[in-house]
DNA sequence: GGGTACATGTAATCAGTTACATGATTTA
DNA sequence: TAAATCATGTAACTGATTACATGTACCC
């Protein structure tokens, strides 16, 4: 999967670069661990990054002249980024960009799927059931977590707290966990009709 | 993502090594060359992976003995990967063990989504609807190399051919874009709705 | 004041990607 | 026989992951 975004200027940034230039243009400036929490209220839920990166990659964004940064000299010593004009350009022009490549489906599972038919027909139903199981689970919470949300005041765009955009971000893991949950499901009932067949044969 | 799957014997294995090993174990010794192909005419329309993968990473599984390999002397020099009964029981082992992890969405375009807001909303209405686009055409795609299958003889399972698997292949990709498809008209919708109600207010 | 959770980083490793490079076969 | 394409690999790089390590604040 080609992710990477080569600028005028000649840097490559990443889909992590983005992130933290999102996360910084919308919230303010931020250390790496408000980053994190920002994330894990987020995007976090279907697409992970390790703090590590949430440490690293700022640094390197800096270096760039895409943030600045400060350091506290006392106790924790935290560094605070600050997104710069560069920097909101940079993002700007990415989201002029729409992404034009195919998502991929990088998924274990399906893997597992794809060369279940080398095991029994067992298999097969318990890698689909699983699936079916683990995306109703996740469905279940991102529903608890919409209805506890406030209904977002009708404002101008663009004036969206965190707290409101935990409530978009749960109702795009929910179209995504219905859309898997029907595929899956898909797979069961493939099998079972495939099953069917042979009996009768 | 955590994606490694830690052996009794110790070595982890990877998605990309599971490729492999499923490959040479359904379609049995094959060269690098020939899983490129495989790969391609099946699992390779959602999931990419770039041939220099295909041929490093046979290497490394048969020295872990879970491949075999026989090189020719003459020629093209081609080396010929055999799957072994050790590769053939971890292979087995995984498909055993469904993958519980859930799916992660690593999505250029939903990060873009993501982050859409701090755009007029015209942007997040160009990358909703520009996938739309996409998955539709590769929809149409999957739809066309369906109506092209053969209709699989209903014989034992465990039998198929590597043609009757680019039916179920193409089966899995032609349910998963209808799955983003209703994702990504999902989002417009919510925009639209979105903006009208802006427009009432 | 001792334990525990919170917070902040660095270092090493590694899989995947990109780029490079060349040989073999076919076709015009 | 030259060009194009098919086929086969290696090497360098790099972003992400994993593991390590330590410091700070709070609570009992």
């Amino acid at each position: 999967m080609k992710t990477e975004h080569v600028s005028s200027a000649g840097w490559s940034l990443t889909p992590t670069s983005y992130l933290v230039l999102g996360l910084l243009a919308r919230e303010g400036p931020s250390t790496p661990y408000e980053l994190k929490g920002h994330v894990a209220a987020t995007i976090g839920h279907f697409w992970s990054f390790p703090h590590a990166l949430l440490y690293k990659e700022p640094a390197r964004l800096a270096t760039l002249g895409l943030l600045s940064e400060k350091r506290e000299l006392d106790g924790r010593r935290r560094r605070l980024f600050t997104i710069t004009d560069n920097g909101r350009q940079a993002l700007r022009e990415w989201l002029g960009q729409p992404a034009s490549q195919p998502t991929e489906l990088r998924d274990l599972a399906v893997l597992q799927l794809f060369f279940a038919d080398l095991e029994p027909t067992t298999a097969r139903l318990a890698i689909a059931r699983e699936q079916v199981s683990l995306h109703r689970a996740q469905l279940l919470g991102y529903e608890a977590g919409e209805r506890q949300d406030a209904r977002p005041p009708a404002g101008a765009p663009g004036s969206r707290t965190i707290e409101q955009w935990r409530g978009v971000t749960l109702h795009m893991g929910l179209l995504y966990e219905r859309a898997a949950i029907e595929f899956w499901e898909g797979v069961v009932a493939a099998v079972d009709a495939e099953e069917t067949v042979a009996a009768r044969a």
